[in-house]
DNA sequence: GTGCACCTTCAACCGCAGTACAAGGTCAAG
DNA sequence: CTTGACCTTGTACTGCGGTTGAAGGTGCAC
């Protein structure tokens, strides 16, 4: 099985493969004598376990630590389970920083829609972008910081 | 006003004024003898402007633009308007991918929690990550895609 | 006259997960 | 013997919002 191949059956480019080997995801494949690259159906288990890790919010570089533990003769599982729990917990500090910037985002439309253009300063830039989502009657107050 | 002053006040670094003022955020502000940067307070109302902006979810690209408009002498309200709308609405998508994943690594744990370490094989590199956020009996289903 | 805090510029780097491009080799069919 | 699909390597770029570092100038106090 060639690169392409590999590729088609997984789902992924050609170049993804190529990338994920660098990076130590999948193994150094034999070689034909014209230096292709020559796989077997292993590659493709490989390919699964790091869309699944990817779908489960794992990053590349935590998949490859797993993978490391494995060669390294250890059963990553109980690293995998910590690094889960941690993932959940990072998922749901991220829902609630999204349901705060969305109640700022309803505040600021709603704000906007009582708005006339016709007063807005050049001062202001635009009076419909103020700090604490509309709910305030325009003084200095809480800001929110670093929600992405 | 110098450099130092102004990010003080601001509450940034004196790098990122810098930054905003390559990116077009600011104004190129008038220079001293010694080619100091002589800032007045308008500077801070503008990184007022791109801090509220930035907690509403804009980036500063979309936040140049905004400026871009003031400064061709369009009320850039409008633009605001539908601009928070759309981040509101993507706002709400990613809540709801966050919601599948959230449900999806409950489900990877508790299922882990029923496996032995024992039993996961060198194939699997680890039998906790698999596809479907572990409600499934182990074969070939749904397959959730690019979640971040 | 030197130490120190402050300022200047330009350039490279961070994480993240690839994608794109250049320049070339290989192989089968027509 | 050329066309085209496939493969090889290496490098650089994307978006996002900065941060870090190098190499040097300025200005005041001691």
């Amino acid at each position: 099985m060639r690169i392409g191949e590999a590729a088609a059956a997984a789902g992924v480019s050609t170049q993804t493969i190529r990338f994920y080997e660098r990076r130590g995801l999948l193994p150094q494949p034999q070689r034909g004598v014209n230096g292709y690259r020559e796989y077997d159906a292993s590659v493709l288990a490989r390919l699964a376990f790091i869309r699944s890790g990817q779908a489960a919010g794992l990053t590349l570089v935590e998949l490859s630590n797993i993978l490391e533990l494995r060669r390294d003769g250890t059963v990553p599982c109980a690293h995998v389970d910590s690094l889960l729990r941690s993932k959940l917990d990072g998922i749901r500090a991220r829902r609630r920083e999204l349901a705060v910037l969305e109640a700022e985002l309803e505040g600021l439309i709603s704000r906007s829609d009582g708005l006339d253009p016709a007063d807005c300063t050049e001062t202001d830039i635009c009076h419909v972008i103020v700090p604490g989502g509309g709910t305030r009657a325009r003084a200095g107050g809480t800001c929110p910081r670093r929600v992405r």
